[in-house]
Parts: C-alpha cells; sequence; structure tokens
DNA sequence: GTTATTATACTTGTATACAAGTATACTTGA
DNA sequence: TCAAGTATACTTGTATACAAGTATAATAAC
C-alpha cells in the first residue's frame, strides 16, 4: 500500500471536533474538489459504513450541507450539488455583498486595533508562502476576512458568513493547494491584493476596498479549471475504499 | 380546562412536517414570544419530555435554532438568545442587503410575470385581511418577499433566505395576531406599501424600492413592545405544562 | 410480450441504550 | 470553618433498534 493522502481536510484542524463535523469537513472536500461528482446520490448508510461512524453523525454531517447548498435532501438520497462556475459567481456575490456592508460599519469606527490584527494575519500569510504551507495560508487567508466580519459585530452578517466559510475554506484550501504547485507567483498578487484591504480599512477609502475585493474576485475567476486539475493530482493519491 | 390555544405556531402548517422540524418551529415560536426568556438554559432532556418526544428530534431543532442565531448551543445546555430590538434591526439589514441585490438583478429581467404573481399574493393579503386571518396574512406577506427573492434564482442569496425565514415568519406572525388587536388600520398602510413594491419592480424604479422597503423596515421598528404585549395576551390561554 | 401485483431490499425518522465527560453537592479530613 | 476529594446526577455524542414508507425487481395473470 503506498504512502496516500487519506483525507482532503487537514486532520489538525478536527482535534476537537465530533464525528458529525468530522463528516462534514471531509465530505465537504471531497464534493467540492469534484472527488464525488455532482449529481451522485449519498446514502446515509452507505456514508456511515464508508467514514466507520454510525448514521448519526453522518445525518448530522447531511444537514450541515444541505444548509450550505451542496447538498439537497430528498425523499430517498442525499443529491450532490457541488460548485460549478455558476455558484463560486454567487458566492463572490456574497461575499462582495457583506463585505461591503461590513466596510460601511467600518467607516464609522475606530479601526486601528483592526489594522494592527489585519497586518499580523498577513505576516503570517507570508510566512506561510515561505514555507510552502498551502494549508497555512488557507487558514490565514480566511481568517483575514473573518476578521474584518467579526469587527462589525453583527450577529446576522455573522450568521451568513458561517453559513458561507465551511464551503469558502474547503475551495480556498484547495484552489491554493493547486497554485502552490504551478502558479507560485499568484501569491504575490494576492498578499498586495490583501495589502490594499487593509491600506482601504485604515483610510476608509471605500472605492479602495472594492477594487481590492473585486481584484481578489477576478483572481480567482476562471479558476475552477484548477480546482479540477489538483483534484485530479490529488486523487492520484486517494485509495479508494470501494468494496 | 378552558378553551385554550396549545401551540403558538399555526398547525395546519405543520402537515408534512416531522418532530423535529415540529419542535423547532415551535421552540422558535416560544423563544421569539418572549414565552422563553432570554437567557434561559434548555436541556435536551427536559425539552424531549415536554414535547413527548426522543431526543433525536430535539436535537435536531436546537441545530436548526443554532444556525438560526436564536440560541446558542455551549457545552452544557444550549442558551436561549432571542430576539432582541438590535437583533431585529440586524435582521432587517439582511433583508435590506438582499432585497436591495435582488432588486438589481431584477432590473435587468423580464418582470412581467412576477408581477402579476405579486399582485396575486397582494389581493390574498388583502382577503386575508378582511376576514381578520392574522396568520394567512403572513404567510402571504413572507410569500411575497420569497418570491420576489425567488425570481433572481441565485441559489447563496436563496441560502441566506432560508435561514432567516424561520425567524422573521414567526416574528411576522406574532406581530400581526397584535396588530389584528389593536392596530387594525395598519394593514391599509402595509398593503399600500406593497403595492408601492410591486410599482418599483413593474417600473424598475430603484429609489422607489429603497423606499417601500425601507418603509416597511419604520413599520417593523419599535414593535418589540407590540410583540411583547401580544405574547402577554397569548400565554394567558397557554395551558403551562410544568409538573 | 405486456401489464398488475406482490416481495424484497432499500430508504428515512424516531426511540432507546450506552459511553464519556462535567458540574454540583456531599462528604471527609484537618 | 474550610479545603480537598469523591460521589452523584446531570450533560453531550454516538451506536443501535425498530417502524413506516418507497422504489426496484420478480412473479403472476392475461
Amino acid at each position: 500500500m503506498s504512502e496516500s493522502r487519506e483525507f482532503l481536510y487537514p486532520e489538525k484542524w478536527l482535534s476537537k471536533a465530533s464525528a458529525g463535523d468530522r463528516v462534514a469537513y471531509e465530505l465537504r472536500m471531497q464534493i467540492i474538489s469534484g472527488m464525488i461528482e455532482s449529481g451522485t446520490i449519498l446514502s446515509e448508510n452507505k456514508l456511515a459504513a464508508d467514514f466507520s461512524v454510525s448514521r448519526s453523525p453522518v445525518r448530522e454531517a447531511l444537514k450541515i450541507l444541505a444548509s450550505e447548498n451542496i447538498i439537497r435532501l430528498e425523499r430517498m438520497g442525499a443529491v450532490v450539488i457541488g460548485l460549478s462556475e455558476k455558484e463560486i459567481e454567487e458566492i463572490y456575490d456574497v461575499r462582495l455583498l457583506i463585505e461591503t456592508f461590513v466596510f460601511e460599519r467600518l467607516a464609522r469606527m475606530e479601526t486601528s486595533e483592526l489594522v494592527k490584527e489585519l497586518s499580523k494575519i498577513l505576516e503570517m500569510m507570508k510566512v506561510a508562502i515561505k514555507y510552502c504551507d498551502a494549508d497555512e495560508f488557507s487558514f490565514q487567508d480566511v481568517l483575514f476576512h473573518e476578521t474584518i466580519i467579526r469587527a462589525v459585530n453583527h450577529s446576522y452578517i455573522l450568521m451568513i458568513w458561517n453559513n458561507l466559510k465551511p464551503v469558502m475554506e474547503s475551495f480556498i484550501l484547495l484552489s491554493m493547494r493547486g497554485r502552490f504547485k504551478d502558479k507560485y507567483d499568484d501569491f504575490t498578487r494576492i498578499i498586495n491584493n490583501h495589502e490594499l484591504y487593509i491600506e482601504a480599512i485604515r483610510t476608509k477609502d471605500r472605492n479602495l476596498m472594492i477594487k481590492s475585493l473585486h481584484q481578489n474576485f477576478d483572481d480567482v475567476q476562471g479558476k475552477v479549471e484548477d480546482l479540477w486539475r489538483s483534484q485530479q493530482m490529488l486523487s492520484k493519491g486517494v485509495v479508494q475504499e470501494n468494496d
């Protein structure tokens, strides 16, 4: 048996997670990476067997994924929706929407603390790049935006973020892993962009913020093919557990 | 034993609902109405006993309510958050956000079908007023906005709506029941407002739409006291099941 | 060969059982 | 009286059992 990546989702991020959460995280990665194709029908019993857990955590996981819109619970079986180009655009619509809203709030707040916090995260991102740690980089990237959103203390905006976050995180994770392999200089651009974002918050420059957000979006546009490609690479090392 | 309202949520809307959903719907109403006070700690076992179901559907319900931000799942027990003035404002922030987004999309679409559909719903609302049916009125009111949102076919905006909807629905339900009692002429204003909304969509008049949305919001602002009052009235007829 | 009907192997939803962990209260020792 | 430790009555998370419903396949009737 060859050395293989058993799980797509970083195990160290699951230290305190329940079995249900683990199933949700891993299943989500498999769906977003394309390992499980859109249209596939998932069975609670089969998933329970695959993940060596009972149906309870599987049910929990399916409910979570359904609320994130990447599967659809039907009368018999859960149908995989996945992330096509359309869904990714939609997610960025929502991100643009909420981050713009958040920015308007920030414009009327003291943001020096936030700026400091964001600068720290940016440094972390740079270190992650230096050591080619795609997972850590993704983590800090997501944290960057979450930190901004949390700063305005709006529970229902945070609710939207919480719903979006897992899918975003998985997508970014897969995307970054691919880019560390063959598009290494993407990262200077990403870092620049985040610097722009911080600057926009510091100077409360709305246009600059919109610009950097859009740039961030353009940066991810058309990256779905990359995702498929990275999936190909990953699945080569994955042991298929089909009996 | 006096004639009493056993459940706050209309039972006829639960015809096909699972036990878990029923618990979620009813618990949500009890929380939003204030019957269960903010800060209360809910126990799975106690809820299971209260609703005469097992822990499985109760767990399901708590997960749902937690994702809606009206309870918070902690290590031991679920803490009730509820809806204060702040939360209601936040919900309307989000509604404003998504409905504005939706309107921008509608402005680039054929909307004659939608306008017809909305007109129908508006007529339904008028009938509901005529027959003093607060529940039916609330249902059509929520449906009105959902119909607009569904029209743009945006799965992630719909996801936000789906997360918001149950809380909105419960809130509107309670609010309308109260107003049917002592603020009957509020309804002419609400109808007018919805007519304005339809007109805005028909003529693609952005400013008119924003205006009617804000008016709709102002209309609900400061109505939390009404809610408490209506709760007082309701709970008078509720049989307390505390043994 | 085609249609109806019955069997079977699935599905979900709910109840219950159990393991492991945590707070509260009660001892026991000083 | 107070501190430390232990017992107990909770809590959650997971596994399993079972009922009720649904699609698929096999059989029977024509």
